[in-house]
DNA sequence: ACCTGAACACCGTTCAAGT
DNA sequence: ACCTGAACACCGTTCAAGT
């Protein structure tokens, strides 16, 4: 944590540039970060990032990295403590499906493709699959039906937000979720069916 | 379709530019789509292009609708055909879910937010849930509970394919529609627990 | 050790001038 | 009617030179 100064200005270090970026994303998406205009913000010239940064693909690099490590494992504890595994669940999706969604979060998932965003997203997506499949086995589901209806359950969620970026679309968003609850945690269907 | 031609070469119409943007999105999403490239592509200078567009955005305006016409009302009129509603959701679920993508498709959802592609995704989108509503309808599902159930569908349809572009994710994909199409068609799930 | 300033390539947009 | 070529602003990257 150098903070040393020349002539008035403070000297800039990686975490000024890398915090810069995360504001870009999550205004703009990854596409937002833009050397030249993080310059003008900073006060500084293009030539003074690539003394901290080898390029832009670095900064993007880090910078996700470090949202990773300070939001990935954030709420994790606290929902574990929920024994009941139903509730479990329904918790995690209230949470996700009625709060407003972290902005860079939405930038990501919607840039899953990008090869600099790829590697992040996959990172945390399983994270969160492992989560998920600890709910259903909990339920007293099979391995395998657990593995699918985690699966299940983080594609309706990733693609609810992808839906609900578009203001035209979220008019048709269901408010209520339990319905959603219901379905993932049913009972193996089909066989309930044929009673 | 005139196809005048000047000194040996054939002049460039509106299609053209289209075309050509439209392989660049498959290729690598809006973004892809530059001026100076379809330019050099179509061997014509940049100037060229602002005779026959305002600027990039009509272009890719005007691209997207004519995807949009060409591929949204495809495979409707096919499946309309299938009488039983379950047997009709599993055909359209197996249709998107084994088969390659549409990669204009896949980089349309996954920019779903841009303002010069949410317009596109919401008629298809809206298109496809009023599809999708009709066949929960046809199961005898209330009015409501068929919309919801048409939401979680679809958002489940999005998020599958914005996972699946992640290589490292695709691993964790279950490899069978069953266990997705019985919950998506199961009574309702609460009270059947409760029995 | 950290930064500036100039240079170059790429891209969006405009416009006078050419055929 | 359709296109070229030059111009300008924006952005990524490099590098010699400054403090």
């Amino acid at each position: 944590m150098d903070v040393s100064t020349r002539g008035g200005k403070r000297l800039l270090n990686r975490d000024d540039w890398m915090r810069a970026a995360l504001e870009a994303v999550a205004e703009g998406g990854v596409a937002a970060v833009a050397v030249d205009r993080l310059a003008k913000q900073l006060g500084a010239t293009r030539g003074s990032f690539y003394w901290h940064f080898r390029d832009r693909r670095e900064l993007i690099d880090a910078s996700l990295e470090k949202w990773e490590s300070e939001h990935t494992t954030e709420l994790m504890p606290e929902v574990d403590a929920i024994a009941d595994p139903v509730e479990r669940l329904r918790y995690l999706f209230r949470e996700v499906y009625e709060q407003a969604v972290d902005p860079i979060e939405v930038a990501l998932a919607s840039a899953a493709g990008e090869p600099l965003v790829a590697p992040v997203v996959a990172r945390v997506t399983n994270t969160r699959l492992a989560f998920l499949r600890r709910i259903f086995r909990d339920l007293g589901l099979a391995r395998r039906e657990a593995a699918d209806r985690a699966w299940l359950a983080y594609a309706f969620y990733v693609g609810h937000h992808e839906l609900a970026t578009n203001d035209e679309l979220r008019k048709s968003q269901p408010n209520r979720l339990d319905l959603i609850i219901d379905l993932l945690t049913a009972p193996s269907a089909r066989k309930e069916m044929r009673r």
